[in-house]
DNA sequence: GTGGTCTTTTACCAAATGGTCAACTTAACG
DNA sequence: CGTTAAGTTGACCATTTGGTAAAAGACCAC
């Protein structure tokens, strides 16, 4: 937001310094740990500072308050965030690009749960700091994204189906996988439930969409 | 928790009065709203009281504290979440008695929305006050319904799947509506949400678990 | 209406929290 | 090695927040 220069505190022409990049790094690396763990307000920039080995004034001297860390991370967030659906290819083979797209995305949750986390929290509060990100960003991704989809349907190649029902229901089981993570690890105590959810899932999707229905 | 007897402040005998009804249902419908939106630590006794028509010490009269009232607002819950999973029928057609598992369940999404955001909240920041529930009344709810859909894959009555992780997406593309509203709000602006999302989970819910299949 | 109980409020407190500032230390570099 | 800028910190502050004490007010049976 804003200038979004990092450079505030060096001269003009040089990027950050060795410094700033490591301590940046620190703050965004223990921020994600405890916004994604209590939400905005239930993180503190004590326990931020703690986990990053920083004092609180020093978190202060890379960003100018709380609400910057959270802006940023969640800036980070939705790159990586949007990156599978960007992958969904018109021209390949329909029901394998959504199977991959699935699990690209499952992988995603089990591999960045707090990222998942964070998201959640956020839209779960009525996305008060990321609004905007969803009009500019998301929504044309998925206008997008949906047009592929219903090429395909109206090609014949997928069964028919409403595209954005499709994709939102694709978010929600792959990502309940780490946002629900206590009550899915109380829930299946003993089994693995990472290899059966990509067996869940494929199965579901397959039997979903395979073109010989409608 | 504790004695768990609301008649703390009125004689022995009788039940609470009419003044405590009346305002014990104001907190906790108050507390619904500002828990559900802020998350535990993001809400505030002000908000609350602001919210109820009352004043803060006035509400600390009627519960001992914040955390009494959120245990209080998810014992509440707990009840009215379980209730459809509590009634599939071993004994009935399994594809539709799993449809209406399904459309019971989207539409407490949609009716409840503030419980639904309510019980997320406590579950992605660890289940730190509902956990025994969800072990002791969740976890043989579940158990049960398990195997009461294995019993119907089983008979060769519906596709073979993992129960478990059927049930799991069922709770995820459900509650998607009501969690993520506002992401969903912002993709679907203009089309109808709702309609469309009982007939999409309607149709991918048949695909999935037709018999003919395997 | 009077006595006693239930309910409500005013005033207050201690702890937590986001943030500031001036002084101090460390790194960079000619 | 000395000077300058970058980086760090202890002390401090204002506000918010969960919670308490005690007195005042409302209600009810008699």
């Amino acid at each position: 937001m804003g200038e979004s220069d990092a450079t505030q505190h060096t001269a003009e022409g040089a990027g950050p310094s060795r410094i700033q990049r490591r301590n940046r790094a620190r703050i965004i690396e223990a921020a994600l740990d405890v916004f994604s763990q209590h939400g905005f307000r239930g993180a503190t920039l004590d326990q931020i500072a703690e986990r990053a080995g920083l004092s609180k004034p020093n978190i202060l001297y890379y960003f100018t308050g709380k609400e910057e860390i959270h802006v940023t991370l969640l800036n980070q967030l939705m790159d990586r965030w949007l990156a599978p659906l960007r992958r969904l290819d018109p021209d390949g083979e329909p029901l394998e690009e959504i199977l991959t797209y699935v699990r690209r995305k499952l992988k995603m949750s089990q591999k960045y749960p707090r990222e998942s986390r964070l998201f959640a929290n956020e839209i779960l509060q009525g996305a008060p700091r990321i609004a905007p990100h969803l009009e500019d960003d998301l929504k044309p991704l998925v206008d997008a994204a949906a047009a592929t989809i219903q090429g395909w349907i109206d090609a014949g190649r997928i069964a028919p189906t409403d595209p954005r029902h499709l994709i939102f229901s694709i978010w929600a089981t792959t990502q309940h996988y780490a946002d629900f993570e206590a009550q899915v690890g109380v829930l299946m105590e003993g089994r693995a439930a990472t290899d059966g959810a990509e067996r869940f899932l494929t199965t579901l999707y397959t039997r979903m969409l395979r073109s010989d229905q409608g």
